[in-house]
DNA sequence: ATTTAGCACTCAAGTCTACAGAGTGCTAAT
DNA sequence: ATTAGCACTCTGTAGACTTGAGTGCTAAAT
């Protein structure tokens, strides 16, 4: 609701010397105690945990009063009277845009994913699935990697290959490596060299077209020829219109069973991940609104509530296609999360990119 | 241990007339009693609870000390002293092999998978992912499918595909209509004539080969086509050795938060699942031994002490490939659930054999 | 020789009280 | 503005007690 940016003001170096944007200098420091303390112990954060854990030369009675003020603000809540504070969204958020210092990319993190790309190998769809493998490892948090559809990448080829004398095999090639296909019944018998032509003939209507395109079907002067065309248009317009289906890959789902103790609350996160159209609408709401991280209530979705979503954005030559996710507690390590969201998307988008036209780097 | 068969008697009708095989008709009972009982209220189950529940014309005591015994030869536990009884594992495997009539398939299920294989269309993958979900929505329990290799089909068609001047695809087609991809760079331009004279070497070499045969690359007089063939061997021979990896496909994990309460069980289980590699090796030691439930420690990994596994195995034109399995806790609903597993795993089969051969029924 | 009624016994779970500890908010002094 | 001091609140734990479900045993009944 209240800041947009995530990158901001100068980078500067280690944490806490950051230009406050609404709060006093101490007070953003006491905040920042709290969240960070509060996201390595879980438990709620007192005046005095405050005193020893930041270098502010005062009293456990000045913190109170100070926090007191934060609450006040919106920015921390007790769970009862008399306990300690623990932050809001609207807390956490102030911490990731205006204390997490975002330049802080620690360099194993990035090593160990190069060394991932430079080492894995295999289809598309192995590729994005081992990201995300990789992510929620590296992070220990659930990680979703939803990668485009094919609405950008243009027709390479169309193959019919016969596999019996009654049904042959449709390939639609994409420029981009990757295939479509469908097997289709001819009902009766056809020579082998009416299906090629008729191969020939898909391939020149198609060569360059996008996949939307497969609607419309060509037209042959052989009757036989016509046949084939004929049989094989359902399937190819149905493949069109799965053009823009993105794929989902979950990865690391039982990390969610240590990030919340809540048996209910595993299930129900669990139960979100499962449905592929929410997982996918949820990373373009976010992506959308110009955020790369939405914490607790920031996006619609109630059953998420205690949960933060972290999407770096995938791109293909520079064109947006798709998202990596993190899907954590709002109690999340931020820096590090963000910093391997960030080192993953940035990779996988250049892996994808150079799988279209096999660039020798 | 004790039991291999699932199928042994004659298949009576309703329950709790079976001729018994180890145990007295009257203990058989009991145990019937308490396991049905306890899988339904998941509470220990009492003496005077079995005589409400049953028709046994006999007081609690003489129930209890027929409890005992039960619990002397292993059927049941005690949680503590003056508590009811929980089957042990044992006691389950009792209730599957000689008590759960197998006979009792629900009709409505068995039209509900089939209507989902007659509604369910596209490429292979999404058939066996869908199955996976439908196993697991029909049973609440969390499901996996275990899907072929490529070890049985031969090699329709190996075709090369210019993507552009100096990188072409390589796709391997195989007779069941799946496709296996890899892009080539070849490090400079080549004549499309040339990839083509290649392909079509290259097809008429391996047509109707396994694909393990892919690990000797033909030879050609040319050398333009000869270069051609060097750069796209080592592809090829990768993709022969990928040819028996087995695809698994989870499908409602987040059920798993529901079977159990301990978020630590669920951790580990779902842990267990995100390792294909020990899910397909627990599958394939289910089968072997000749079961098609594993309940508890009959299986030998540890982390799913507290699970039990069916398993229906997958054919495809009588074959064995692969199999469909459900994962749930030890107290589950074994005669619907192995019901599910066996309806999908027959279906399921089915589907798979006519892909290949796109029979018109 | 079973079956059963009766009884003593055990244990988990719930209720109540007491109490220590962590933490707050307020007030009055610095 | 800061802080020391204090009263207050709430949680969590521990112990004592009660309740209730359920058992095992024994001795009588069938």
């Amino acid at each position: 609701m209240s800041a947009k940016e995530t990158k901001d003001s100068a980078p500067s170096g280690s944490a806490g010397e950051h230009a406050p944007t609404e709060l006093s200098e101490r007070r953003s420091s006491i905040l920042e105690a709290v969240v960070a303390e509060y996201i390595q112990s879980a438990q709620p954060v007192g005046s005095s945990h405050v005193v020893t854990s930041t270098d502010l030369k005062v009293s456990p009675a000045t913190i109170r009063s100070e926090m007191a003020q934060l609450e006040q603000e919106g920015y921390l809540t007790q769970p009862h009277t008399s306990a300690g504070r623990v932050p809001t969204d609207k807390g956490y958020r102030f911490f990731v845009d205006h204390l997490a210092a975002p330049s802080s990319t620690p360099a194993p993190q990035v090593k160990e994913v190069r060394n991932f790309f430079d080492q894995i190998h295999g289809e598309m769809e192995h590729v994005l699935e081992e990201s995300s493998n990789l992510l929620a490892n590296l992070t220990s948090y659930a990680s979703v990697v939803v990668a485009p559809g094919h609405t950008t990448t243009s027709i390479a080829s169309v193959q019919l290959i016969a596999l019996s004398s009654t049904s042959v095999l449709v390939l639609v090639i994409l420029t981009d490596g990757t295939v479509e296909r469908s097997t289709v019944d001819l009902g009766s018998a056809v020579e082998a060299e009416i299906v090629a032509e008729a191969s020939t003939l898909l391939t020149a209507t198609y060569k360059g077209a996008e996949l939307q395109a497969l609607t419309a079907t060509p037209t042959s002067p052989s009757a036989e020829v016509q046949r084939v065309l004929t049989a094989v248009s359902g399937p190819l317009s149905l493949l069109s219109s799965d053009a823009g289906e993105a794929q989902v890959f979950v990865g690391g789902p039982s990390k969610l069973a240590d990030a919340f103790d809540a048996v209910e609350t595993v299930r129900s996160v669990l139960s979100i991940l499962e449905q592929q159209l929410v997982v996918v609408s949820l990373l373009r709401d976010v992506l959308s609104s110009g955020l790369s991280v939405a914490i607790g209530h920031e996006h619609g979705y109630e059953p998420l509530a205690s949960c933060a979503v972290i999407v770096a954005p995938l791109e293909i030559d520079g064109k947006a296609a798709g998202a990596v996710g993190l899907l954590g507690p709002t109690r999340m390590q931020y820096p590090a999360a963000m910093a391997a969201a960030k080192a993953v998307g940035q990779e996988l988008s250049e892996r994808l990119s150079t799988l279209g036209h096999e660039v020798d780097h």
